[in-house]
DNA sequence: AAAAATACCGAAACCGGTTTCGAAATGATT
DNA sequence: AATCATTTCGAAACCGGTTTCGGTATTTTT
């Protein structure tokens, strides 16, 4: 394919020229005959479907968007709005949930508006924006609250959507969600059959609903074995490193400090090993610490981060079919899917120096 | 504001419901009155343009956008084409990125598409559908080649757009850029003054430009030094924390090993010290490493690896300022920007175990 | 007070499609 | 051959806005 051929038929193709009219004028027909034929109605001869059909490549016609859409009645456009990110070291999600949220709706001819979110709004703005403007059909939520204003807003608007993470309201909406609880119960439960007895937990702003789910799991496994449950053991966190670095330090002062850690995510993870290096703790021989997010880099760092880990990919994807199903049939009951994480084990963690397993004999 | 009061109120401005048209009916208007009344035209007495403010405001209209956009001829949208991510760990950029992009295009009242691209099909065609479907009104492009075949894709359509990141052809479009080769000259500089003399260099993906600019940069600095070039110090990579391992290792395992490693990007850096460690090498006493990106992980892990950085942020505004222009005036004379990275120290460099000046004395 | 200029708004076309409805042409039935 | 059912397409309305054009009503000029 030489230049002195393409260059014409990248001419003749060039986009944004021909109309539905155009093709109508050409053919003879009326611009209603020629979308139906397009659109595969049963009321159009064989004949002139094909006519159309060949008549439309030819010529490289493809239907303005907005207009289509505009007829339809649709945006065939589902929002995200993402949330402020002050300084959150670790976005590596998001972009990762973009994209898959990105790639699922492409195959239902979707496509994605990412809307920031201004912080100094309310953070309902963005959203109320949208519907109202009609730019959307739908919305993806991630980070959900228990008291989520944003589901509280839709849900009154009756439009739809589907939240990553559970509500107060989840009997009402679609969700998806990685079963947190369940994740660390299991870290929970590994580091305490690896002989911890005294661990410590660094949360993730009680904001966020999925926070205080990890947080029961935690404490759950905890009251399960029987061990000792030290109030000043669990420390708030804000899903950052600094808030990981600060919680450390409340945690390794402590007389009788943890000897292991878990981090309600990675990014908080990795400001708690920053605080122990600090402080003089050798992770994991003198501290384990478990993250969770599964974030690629926790690979790199050393030792490893051990975390809880799962697939955005196909959190993305569920996702979107449970909003393309809430689209397509309105009145459908609510749904929801429960992924779990798994527990990648890479270093980070051990056994304590010193085992006492006293308690545990106690319970078990 | 009590429940009772709010109520009537949602219910009264509830979105979806009033259109121009029964805007138009409730003053006695036509709908082509009431639109010129609304945005602005001269040839509405002020009297009816209040009627009309105060009916729209207590109404709660608000345009439908397809409609608005449909007439206007525009799509008030600007596409962003995620590359493909295949297992890249770090990126924060992208988040960050398409954060900032979106709140500067929210000023101008666009909106922001983000297309996923599958790494199945050309590298052009979520371009060439976007435009053919006339979804967006320009691109916002990364992650420049030297040969684009998106660049010169749009160049051919006449279509704009702005590269983050230069091009062969950067004199035929817009773009913002970061200094990579200014950033690589004063990172090589501060290696060398530190006393390195054998300093290695993990590029990029010569596919990218970026990648090519920045290794010009180290070379550069390494011949104004009078430093001995050694080919095998120049090492290829992928941008990925796994493409820095490979290149460390080869750099590690050579005889005349380098007492500094320059990385094309943070997560190279990343791997490079992984494999570092492995090979028993202590960062930064027996090896020095430096990275770019400047993301926000590298202050928390050990030791903090010192990197260039930039404002994300401010690349997200000046991209679209250039784009914004380009759309109210498609014949101005294309404009560039150039931004600059500083040498953020955080610990990852120093001094080499063994201080060896010769060259240098020779050369000054 | 008549003529000219201006202010103001209605009517209608338009953006580019989709969809309903009805009519003409064709084919099947009796 | 007349009647009825089908197939196939045209005409027109519609989606919800914007914008041009022209015609009154009002004001200004002479």
């Amino acid at each position: 394919m030489n230049d002195v051929k393409a260059r014409p038929e990248m001419e003749w193709v060039k986009s944004g020229e021909v109309r539905i009219s155009d093709l109508a004028a050409e053919l003879g027909l009326t611009k209603g005959t020629v979308s139906r034929a397009l659109n595969g109605y049963e009321d159009i001869s064989k004949k002139t479907r094909k006519r159309v059909m060949e008549a439309a490549t030819k010529r490289g016609y493809v239907p303005t968007t907005q207009a289509r859409r505009l007829a339809m009645g649709l945006t065939e456009t589902i929002g995200l709005v993402l949330p402020p990110m002050p300084s959150q070291p670790v976005n590596t999600f998001v972009s990762e949930f973009i994209n898959s949220v990105s790639a699922a709706l492409h195959l239902h001819g979707y496509d994605l508006l990412v809307h920031s979110a201004n912080s100094e709004e309310s953070e309902v703005e963005p959203y109320h924006r949208l519907v109202q403007s009609r730019k959307v059909d739908g919305f993806i939520i991630f980070r959900t609250h228990e008291k989520d204003p944003r589901v509280n807003y839709l849900l009154n608007e009756g439009f739809p959507f589907v939240t990553h993470g559970r509500t107060a309201r989840m009997a009402e909406h679609d969700w998806f969600d990685i079963d947190g609880e369940k994740a660390f119960r299991d870290a929970t439960s590994h580091l305490i059959k690896l002989g911890h007895q005294r661990i410590g937990f660094v949360g993730g702003g009680k904001e966020f609903f999925s926070a205080q789910l990890r947080l029961k799991g935690f404490q759950t496994m905890f009251e399960e074995s029987c061990l000792e449950k030290v109030p000043s053991l669990e420390q708030p966190g804000d899903l950052t490193g600094q808030g990981g670095e600060i919680a450390a330090q409340n945690l390794l002062k402590q007389t009788r400090s943890p000897t292991a850690i878990l981090c309600a995510n990675d990014a908080t993870a990795l400001g708690v090993m920053k605080a122990a290096r600090e402080l003089g703790f050798n992770i994991p021989e003198e501290l384990s610490v478990i993250g969770y997010d599964g974030i690629a880099l926790g690979a790199y760092i050393d030792p490893p981060l051990t975390t809880l880990t799962f697939s955005i990919e196909e959190s993305g994807k569920e996702m979107v079919n449970l909003l393309m199903r809430r689209l397509k049939s309105p009145d459908l009951p609510v749904i929801s899917k429960l992924a779990s994480a798994i527990l990648k084990l890479r270093g980070s963690e051990g056994p304590p120096s010193s085992i006492q397993n006293k308690y545990m004999e106690n319970c078990l």
